[in-house]
DNA sequence: TTGTGACTCGTAGTCCGTA
DNA sequence: ATACGGACTACGAGTCACA
């Protein structure tokens, strides 16, 4: 059902693939969504449990819908 | 375009689209989430910037996916 | 059946560092 | 370039009485 692991988990690995295609370090990243580096490394560990408009911030970003940033998760 | 109300507004309004849907009350629907019914008024208003852990209760409770709930916004 | 203000408490989110 | 910790402030989580 691919729906068992935690969704902070999943989040997160899927933020690091979208961002890491698109050659972007976490630092530079934070930097384009005007979040803290050591934040942007929080949420892709699955550490944080970020709310809807970092969300949006972090869509925007990566140039992506939020619903295609919520694919598959 | 389309893209220029707020997030919260437009998550909210894609909410109580889709339980109004089902034919739920605010106050079934929240019992069913687990969460109080003041709450989901809130988020249904665009006043709450809930995180990723309650959107997927949301998403849950709906029977939709992530991807399909924030399908347009 | 839903809206709203006010509230407590935990955590979202920032800033400093070390490795 | 990233992980991780401590200490902090702002805001999200969650509840209530009342309209």
């Amino acid at each position: 059902m691919a729906n068992k692991e935690d969704i902070l988990i999943r989040f997160g690995r899927r933020v690091r693939e979208l961002r890491a295609e698109r050659g972007y370090s976490q630092e530079a990243f934070a930097h384009e969504c005007e979040l803290d580096r050591t934040y942007v490394g929080g949420i892709e560990r699955g550490e944080r449990n970020l709310a809807l408009r970092n969300i949006e911030r972090i869509a925007e970003t990566l140039g992506v819908t939020l619903a295609e940033l919520m694919k598959g998760l």
